[in-house]
DNA sequence: CGCGTCAATATTGTATACAATCATGTTGAT
DNA sequence: ATCAACATGATTGTATACAATATTGACGCG
C-alpha cells in the first residue's frame, strides 16, 4: 500500500508489526470517519462491523472503545455507537483551541524547521495537488495529515498527539456543517504556509496559518442534511484498505 | 450548560448513571495510577485485575484500551499492559505543552472568571488543605485536580479535555521521578494563584502559574528505585473506593 | 559455571455463549 | 382512531471457552 516514508502522519505502527484485528478495524473507521465516507450520526452496529470485517465482536467493540476515547465516536450505554456529532457550541470551542495549537507549532518550526523538514512539506503538497483531481476522501484526508506532518515536525509527541486528535475532530465539524468539501484552496494555503516558514518570519507565519484555520472555519456552516446509510456498502470499500 | 457544579473535577459521570463494569474498573485503575498507588512500570495483568473487581477480563480489558488511549497505560501487543513510564524527554516535552496550555487557561480566566468560580476555586482549595494532615494519596489527586477546575471554569470542553489528559501524565511524570511529593506548597502556590486571577493582571497571573508548573517540575530529578509490587493489595484498596 | 534448547506453564488475543436492556409492532380498551 | 400495555425480536453488556503467543524453568551441552 503507502510505503509510507517508514512513518506517514498517521502511522503509529512501526514495520513487521502485526496488526491485531481490533487494530485493522480501529483504522479502518477511523479512516472512513476522516474521509467522511461514515457521516456524523450513522450507527455503529456492532455485528454489522463484525460481519463486515469477519471478526467477532470483541474485536469491533476494541475499536470502538479506542475511537471514543478520541472523541470521534459517541457511545452511550446499552444503545451503541455512532459517529460523533459536534454542536456548533463545541465546533466553535474545537476550532479556537486549534488555533492555539497550530500557532504554538508554526512559532517551533519558525526556530527549528531544517531543510529535510521543508522537503517532506513540500513533497505532501505534491501528493495534495495529486490528489485534487478526483475530489475524493483522499484530498480530505491529505488535507488533514499536513497540519499533523507539521506538528510531527516539531519533534513533540504531545504536541503531535493533541494536533492529531484536533485536526480528526476538525474533519468530524467539517463533515458535520460544511456544505462542500473544496479543499484546492486548501493547498494553496499550504504552499503558503511553507514559504512562510522558511522567511523565518514568525508574525507572518503565524498570520498565515491562523487566516488558513479561519478558512477552513468559515466553510463550516450550517447544513442539516440528514439521511440514515446503510453502512454496509461504505464498510465494504474500507474493509481492505488497511 | 449542564450543572456539573455538582460533580468534582474529574466526574464526567452524571447522577443516577449506572457504572458498566468496565468503567468501574477503570475509574479504579485511573484513580490508582494517578494517587500512585500503581506506580510506573507496574505490570497489570488481566486475570489479577479481574478476580480482584470480580469482574471478566473482558471488562478489564476495555478499561485498559481506554486507559491506554489517554496514555497513561502502555500495551504491547501479546505481553499486556502496565504502568506508562514516561522517559525524561517526554517529561519535558510534556511540562514544555503544560505551560502552554495552562497559560491558556489563566489568559481566559483572567477576562472571564466570575465570583462563582473563585468560590469553587477557593472551596477546592480548603479542601486541599484538609487534606494536608495525611501527606497521602487524596493530596495528590486534589492537587492535580486544581488545574482541571481552573481549565472547566474556561467553559471549553476541548481545552479541559487536554489539561485533563496531560495532568494524568504529569502525574505519572512525578510518580516516576519525582523523590517525593511534598504538595504543602503546591497549595501556597495555588492560592496565590488565585488571588492573582481575581486581580485580573494577565501578565501576573500567567507569570505565577508558569513559576508554579516550574516548581512541580523541578521536583522530577532522576531517582529510579524500581520494585515490582505484587498489586493485589493495592486493588484490594481501590476495589470498594469509586 | 554459563548458556542455549525445549517442554510446561502462564498470559494474552479472539470467538462464542448467555444475560440484560432496548426497540418495535400488536393487541385491546376506551 | 388513539393510546397504553405487553410480547417479541434485535442489540448491547458480560462471561466463559478456546487459540495463539510469551514466559519460566529444567535439562543438557560446552
Amino acid at each position: 500500500m503507502f510505503g509510507r516514508s517508514l512513518i506517514g502522519p498517521l502511522g503509529e505502527a512501526t514495520l513487521s508489526e502485526k496488526s491485531s484485528r481490533s487494530e485493522v478495524v480501529y483504522k479502518a473507521l477511523r479512516q472512513a470517519i476522516l474521509e467522511q465516507a461514515l457521516r456524523p450520526g450513522t450507527k455503529l452496529s456492532e455485528d454489522t462491523i463484525a460481519d463486515h470485517f469477519k471478526v467477532s465482536r470483541t474485536s469491533v467493540r476494541a475499536a470502538l472503545v479506542r475511537l471514543n476515547a478520541e472523541g470521534i465516536v459517541d457511545l452511550r450505554v446499552n444503545k451503541g455507537a455512532c459517529v460523533a456529532e459536534p454542536t456548533l457550541e463545541e465546533a466553535r470551542d474545537i476550532f479556537a483551541l486549534r488555533r492555539m495549537l497550530e500557532a504554538e507549532v508554526i512559532r517551533r518550526l519558525v526556530a527549528d524547521l531544517d531543510a529535510a523538514g521543508v522537503k517532506r512539506l513540500q513533497q505532501h503538497v505534491r501528493q495534495e495537488e495529486a490528489a485534487l483531481t478526483d475530489h475524493g476522501p483522499l484530498s480530505i484526508r491529505l488535507a488533514g495529515e499536513f497540519h499533523i506532518l507539521l506538528a510531527e515536525l516539531t519533534g513533540s509527541q504531545a504536541l503531535t498527539r493533541f494536533v492529531r486528535e484536533i485536526v480528526s475532530r476538525c474533519s468530524l465539524i467539517l463533515a458535520r456543517f460544511a456544505r462542500l468539501h473544496s479543499p484546492e484552496c486548501a493547498v494553496d494555503e499550504h504552499v503558503q504556509i511553507i514559504r512562510a516558514l522558511q522567511s523565518r518570519d514568525t508574525a507572518t507565519a503565524e498570520r498565515i496559518m491562523l487566516e488558513h484555520l479561519d478558512a477552513v472555519e468559515l466553510r463550516a456552516e450550517l447544513d442539516t442534511g440528514k439521511e440514515e446509510p446503510d453502512i454496509s456498502a461504505i464498510l465494504q470499500r474500507y474493509a481492505r484498505k488497511g
